[in-house]
DNA sequence: CAGTGGTCTAGACCACTGG
DNA sequence: CAGTGGTCTAGACCACTGC
């Protein structure tokens, strides 16, 4: 079982050594196969992926092949394993830490934050994409674009100020009601209700002055800084889906960061 | 092959459902064995450990095993393979992001900075521990401790003053004259001076109001906030080898995190 | 108990590096 | 060319989960 059972690398042309060899390990065959079983749809987040076993004999490769590529999904948090019981196709929902991408923390305390935060959706509003979002979102400038402005609070203390900018199209029929009634992550709510896996981030961290807005809004005195955190997030492909711009009012938090 | 060579998970107790079963795999005794032989200096950084199967021999295990102790430790940054070369310890001299832990970049222009950056000590001095600084770098407090304060500029303008604490005895020798005249990332002297490698690091990011000496030595206006971004570095063994507390202008450039 | 993921082995072959 | 890491296989057994 050697043999390629798909057709790539065997892109030889004349002069092998002009262009790229393309040489792609089966196991990340495998891996790019399972990835379009996540993004159609066939299995949906929280639900289980077929074992290792039938896995290997859908594939016709053996099982530690598809472990492997299973691995490297799983260390890209797309799956998640369990011993005995299977491996599960990562979800936002259920998940022990409420907020993954949220890297607030209280300065003193557990890793646990100070209890649930309290949220409010302070305005949910279409319009259309200005050059700025286009880019970030990947759409036209003149596309639909969905804004929310939201306020988290902690214990009772607005801390974090942030507007979302979301395309169009996916999130048709998301309103401020809908957004208030959910319980739980936002992005848990995007996975069940439309079906969008936010999957990798990037953040741009800067420390600003708030405007008189900001300062109502949070509560804090004109000359007490924020920092700025610029989010887009991505699904499947490193197709951006949400453009995020918070600020965090850092006084009794700070944004936690680990470095390898 | 399937007998344990180390003597570990023997601790059968009477009542098996009370303590740990501490049950470890093979490859992570043989994962701890390297780990050993990083700590105690036996292959230094940018030296070559011996090949699979080498180890594999010495261990008694298969080469398999020892490959999935060598996997995580590379993916742990411990360890760099090389694939027909070997494998290596990780350094921070001779790497390709000349600073592995600075995550500010500038707003425009590429991942790589605006060319090296230009740096300065301003000052290096003994003293003994505080308590803070003690329970940071797990010192008793009166510790000898050494401390240097430097800016870097980018571009010719100002842009990060930081402190750092480095515990007095692995450090012994330390001078601003040296700081000064070594070129190349601070923790690759700590590497060929001291023999400290610094493994891993977290921070912890506030927005923070400059106090006068603080404008002073970034040449800013009062009213500019700037980031502040207290590391702890761990050498091996999550041992605190040194604390950092920095300051970023973020006029210019933004602190850059990637979330999974 | 059967089914799952997790470990370990032994051996074959491939891709890359350097002399 | 020999030596290194990288891939792939086949099969055995272990640890955990749930019925």
């Amino acid at each position: 079982m050697t043999s390629q059972i798909f057709s790539v690398e065997t892109a030889e042309s004349s002069d092998p050594s002009l262009s790229a060899p393309a040489f792609s390990p089966l196991y990340q065959q495998i891996k790019g196969l399972i990835l379009q079983g996540l993004q159609s749809g066939e299995w949906k987040p929280g639900e289980g992926i077929p074992s290792e076993m039938e896995l290997a004999a859908r594939y016709r490769v053996s099982q530690g092949t598809v472990r492997k590529a299973i691995d490297e999904l799983a260390s890209n948090n797309l799956l998640v394993r369990r011993q005995g019981k299977g491996t599960f196709v990562a979800t936002h929902a259920e998940q022990q830490v409420q907020y993954r991408f949220l890297k607030l923390m209280p300065d003193m305390g557990q890793p646990k934050r100070d209890g649930p935060a309290q949220r409010k959706i302070i305005d949910c509003k279409r319009f259309r994409a200005n050059a700025e979002i286009g880019r970030a979102l990947a759409l036209r400038t003149g596309d639909a674009v969905l804004q929310v402005r939201r306020i988290l609070s902690f214990g009772g203390a607005p801390t974090i100020l942030e507007d979302l900018w979301l395309p169009g199209a996916p999130f048709k029929g998301l309103t401020a009601e809908r957004l208030s009634d959910y319980h739980g992550p936002m992005y848990a709510l995007f996975e069940t209700e439309f079906g969008v896996r936010m999957v990798r981030a990037e953040e741009k961290i800067k420390a600003v002055v708030p405007d008189d807005a900001q300062c109502k809004l949070l509560e804090i005195k004109s000359h007490t800084p924020l920092l700025s955190v610029e989010r887009t997030a991505f699904t499947y492909n490193d197709t951006p889906m949400e453009l995020r711009r918070g600020f965090y009012v850092t006084a009794d938090h700070h944004y936690h960061n680990v470095l390898n």
